[in-house]
DNA sequence: TTATTAAAAGACAAAAAGGTCTTTTAATAT
DNA sequence: ATATTAAAAGACCTTTTTGTCTTTTAATAA
């Protein structure tokens, strides 16, 4: 059951947070490694980062000490872009609700209030990049749920 | 293509506001009717209000001057109790971007920011109510998306 | 009491999403 | 060269969502 973002979305934007916190560290973590970081069947994984590889968003290296990088010339990819990229735009346009004929001029009753989340959810993945979300998943010690390491030193 | 919510929670929420308007009317639309203002497929729709009818959300009467009706006794169906029973909860609860291991004491880097936006869903649709929805579209000559003949004089 | 109307029930099917696997291509190391 | 490594390509499958249709049941009107 989906929540907000597709599955294939996730872990599309969780693979591409762990490639570039390894890309940081000198690392080019290849398919069975982001799959089993982000906790995602390997061959879903595999298809989801052709597809993102072949769009741009990610570059690859084939045979040994090949694997995932970032194009490092590329400092800002939102989380917007890969959204768009694999679900479209649908989330960031339009009433929420499915009402037709439903703007500014013609609000439906759930027009002003579902405007106030679009916008929140538009802020949220515009003002986050990729880069952003693994350097503060490394500096701030703070777990993205599918690399515990970080908050494993409790013990 | 989602985008919040399924389409059949969409067909569920206008429907019922439909049905509640004409109530307000002293009329009890059918499935015909219903399936036609929503500009929702018929059987589909069919299927949707049997099923709200066998969880006591809308009741129903066969024969001749039948369809549907919601109990007048209960004045406050909120959106969140429809949109519970056919999709759960999941969407007012969790992460969002479906990363385990997130909560307050080991939050991911966008729980924070996240949690604006699910407080504001959860605002939404407990505050509003299919019986709130069909008056204010009814009073304040407002178009719910599916029922024009409100915003139509203007020519 | 029977013809008509309309919902209930449930089988069936198409499309989308999610997932699996094999074969091919391209790198690298020996 | 060739063995090894790892991504690319693409066929295939399962589940969920969406949608369709027929048969049955229940209410009303004549």
């Amino acid at each position: 059951m989906r929540i907000v973002f597709k599955k294939e979305t996730e872990y599309a934007l969780r693979g591409m947070v762990y490639i570039q916190i390894q890309n940081l560290k000198d690392r080019r973590p290849g398919v069975a490694e982001i799959a089993h970081e982000i906790e995602a069947p390997f061959f879903y994984t595999a298809k989801i980062f052709q597809r993102l590889a072949k769009q741009g968003f990610v570059r690859s290296l084939k045979g040994k000490g090949g694997g995932f990088f970032l194009d490092p010339e590329k400092k800002d990819l939102t989380l917007k872009e890969i959204i768009i990229a694999i679900e479209g735009n649908e989330l960031f346009i339009g009433c929420g609700f499915g009402l037709k004929n439903c703007d500014e001029n013609n609000p439906c009753p759930l027009h002003q209030q579902y405007g106030l989340i679009r916008d929140e959810i538009n802020r949220l993945v515009s003002g986050e990049t990729i880069q952003s979300l693994a350097l503060s998943s490394m500096t701030k010690n703070i777990s993205l749920g599918f690399s515990r390491e970080n908050s494993e030193k409790k013990s």
